[in-house]
DNA sequence: AAATGAACAAAAATTGATTATTGTTCATTG
DNA sequence: CAATGAACAATAATCAATTTTTGTTCATTT
């Protein structure tokens, strides 16, 4: 079937990349329910019938062009996190990282257009999906590196350090404010280095 | 000024009680965006002034009814607390009571008719305010008790478990499931007593 | 082969006229 | 004096007619 639904390896291809950069610059400006198929069509300067060549509906663009941007921001986080040593370090530089986007990146633009959608986008599973991958890396190289507990079931670390960093990206403003970077590793640091302070 | 914002302090009023009562059962039925003041009037069976004495505005009136619905369900889950005696043990019971009342309550009814508001919902800070005020007194009872560190500082342990357990009742299909009392409480074991396992 | 563009029915958005709701005021009621 | 209900302009929801968009197909082009 030529028209199977779009994944993460059809990236490089050309035409892929002037769809989704078409429609994310009409998302950027329009928002998402008022950008149509067409106007992408005539932004990217290409056939409406070869986008739905390559996307099964709007859904699945959108869907594509939100997972790109997530990749984008994840492999840019990746290179950046190289740089930090530490879990608490990683931990901390993901949250700036992921603020910054959500300040500025399309996001923000979106939320401004069109709150409800960012809103329902949050409760989607499939928003978290890449995001769930990415850490387990950092954990085993922690527990490697003799930083965290090798009993430390991978899994669950995952999903704990998942929550605390969407949360803390995406609510901010929830709790106790962490606005410096160094308030932010303080907070970090007294996670994994305390957890909640268990007495032995 | 008699017309001034809602606030806990008129949960006792009769009058109140009325309109939250009526309230309660509109967005119930229809959700919030179907529900007018003059429906709310009606089925109270008082008028539509007494309604606009009491709440400023439509807003007020909604933030109220939900306001209302926590206390219950603060009140409820402090109930259930009693009966549990580690922090651990608190944590599972109120995820679980938290789930319970958002698959059965009038947060499910609304995820169903208007998901979009729910959602608004749960980005809006005022929707955390209270449960923020609900964990402290927890977190030192635990510190006295020598369960978990008396160092740690206890708005930054708050804000940890606040993330947490609404992460978890929120979003209970993010990460890894947790669908038994079991899965949980070991989860949320882990976290409490081994922290992130930092190895001292 | 891959992209195009025209054609098409079904679904969704837009429009403008109409109706309902909101938030406020105030004289009247119990 | 708290509650009422009627009156009011401003705002927002509704509805049916109209236009746009969607998703699909297919013969044609590059």
């Amino acid at each position: 079937m030529s028209n199977e639904q779009f994944n993460a390896l059809h990236y490089s291809d050309p035409m892929v990349a002037r769809i989704l950069d078409a429609g994310e610059q009409c998302i950027h400006r329009f928002g998402i329910r008022r950008t149509s198929m067409g106007e992408v069509a005539r932004v990217g300067k290409l056939s409406r019938g070869s986008i739905y060549k390559h996307f099964n509906d709007k859904d699945a663009l959108v869907q594509g062009i939100i997972r790109r941007r997530q990749e984008h921001f994840l492999n840019r986080t990746e290179g950046r996190l190289e740089n930090e040593v530490t879990l608490v370090d990683k931990l901390t530089q993901s949250v700036l990282s992921g603020r910054k986007d959500m300040e500025e990146g399309i996001f923000a633009a979106l939320a401004e257009i069109e709150p409800e959608t960012v809103a329902m986008m949050f409760l989607d599973p499939r928003f978290y999906e890449r995001s769930l991958s990415f850490w387990p890396p950092h954990v085993r190289m922690a527990q490697e590196a003799g930083e965290i507990s090798a009993e430390l079931d991978v899994g669950i670390a995952t999903d704990l350090i998942m929550r605390l960093v969407v949360s803390l990206v995406m609510f901010p403003q929830m709790g106790v404010r962490l606005k410096t970077r160094r308030a932010l590793r303080d907070y970090l640091q007294q996670m994994i280095t305390l957890g909640l302070g268990a007495v032995p």
